[in-house]
DNA sequence: ATGATTAGTTATCAACTGATAATTTGCCCT
DNA sequence: AGGGCAAATTATCAGTTGATAACTAATCAT
């Protein structure tokens, strides 16, 4: 029972790090599509090699997926964004719009949206985490700085800023989930939506600062 | 191999319709928590009954999911929310905080979310309807009646004011992703959330409107 | 070239899967 | 009471699953 190389070509051997990384990359797009429950060997045919090969360079599926994870998640966040939020040189609506640019040409990748909400039903810790970051390295940054151009302490970030925060970001990212997850051909381009997200947020916090000024 | 009722009761019978309605309401449950990728066998041993009387109600696991979406989508839309979206004796405003209220508390289920998002990572055509239901039912009337307030032509909805709808209702929507799936907890209350939301989307249309008008 | 090393395969296991057939048992009607 | 219908169970099948052990062959150092 030959199982894998559909054609004749010899058995090709690979270096054991070109073999992982390349078995990482497609178990991305291969658990992506199909989600974390499809089969190994599902998997191993798409790769063109048999399916206890896996076992050589995985111990266990979940550790196969546990490296699909950090792929995605970890090796994907760009620590220039932190700069891009902070860079003070840059106007604020455009340096929060440039980042949204930047920040969606990472997430609102099939792939990545994804794994994504299949890691959020599996339960698990990972999705908790990344929110937190997001939490923390996005939305209070962006509320700093808002701040700071109203003329308001930036160590003194309120939820209520925050869920405002929150509210846009979801905007954002819901645009991402109809597109790319169900994929609805978009009727107006991401740039558009970015501003308005922007403009609304920033007039909101404006708002919300002018408020509590008052008070 | 006894298989159902751990306890020793005698073996129990209901009615056709009863059983039925019990199996569909816990197989959402079920496959809510699980994913619908999880065993028949699973499932009956949380109803306390032998996997193959499934098989006597539902033809396949198929036929049973089938139910599980009808059941859900369908039967959880309240027919009364178009009116509420309508009711012009009540102030704009608050027509559109009371229905997102309404809508979120039907919405923003455990069960509702999780089985929402599991179909959509399957693909099918259920989540893309719901999504159009949405845009008609929804986003369209609140565009119409905004337009109304605005005396704006309430038949010449454009992309534009959709997608301005979509980025609030996205960010709303992804308040329930984050309590109920992500189990975060909520930092501000969902009526914080519903009123600034619509609050911004108000400000932005009333915008959007005056710009429109003089061009 | 040749032997050691190790990438890769074949064969196989035990548990689990959706589904069907045959059997048992509770309930209603007369 | 008891017969018949249908609810529910037991037994079982064929295909799939993650994982392991034993075998084969490509590559590299000498």
């Amino acid at each position: 029972m030959k199982d894998a190389s559909v054609s004749n070509e010899k058995r090709k051997r690979l270096s054991s790090d070109e073999r992982r990384a390349e078995f990482v990359q497609k178990a991305i797009e291969f658990f992506a599509e199909e989600g974390f429950t499809s089969s190994t060997r599902e998997l191993a045919k798409r790769l063109g090699v048999t399916q206890p090969l896996l076992y050589r360079y995985f111990d266990s599926k979940d550790e196969l997926i546990a490296e699909v994870y950090e792929t995605v998640y970890v090796r994907r966040w760009r620590p220039e964004w932190d700069e891009m939020l902070a860079d003070r040189s840059v106007a604020l609506r455009e340096r929060l719009i440039d980042f949204y640019l930047a920040y969606t040409e990472v997430v609102f990748q099939r792939d990545w949206m994804r794994i994504f909400l299949f890691a959020g039903l599996k339960g698990g810790e990972i999705n908790r985490r990344y929110i937190d970051r997001v939490r923390g390295s996005i939305l209070e940054p962006i509320i700093r700085e808002c701040r700071y151009r109203n003329d308001l302490p930036t160590d003194q970030v309120t939820d209520d800023e925050i869920e405002l925060a929150w509210s846009v970001h979801g905007g954002i990212y819901y645009y991402g989930v109809r597109t790319e997850i169900y994929g609805q051909t978009p009727i107006k381009g991401l740039d558009y939506v970015i501003e308005t997200s922007i403009d609304s947020l920033l007039l909101a916090l404006d708002r919300f600062h002018a408020a509590a000024g008052r008070t």
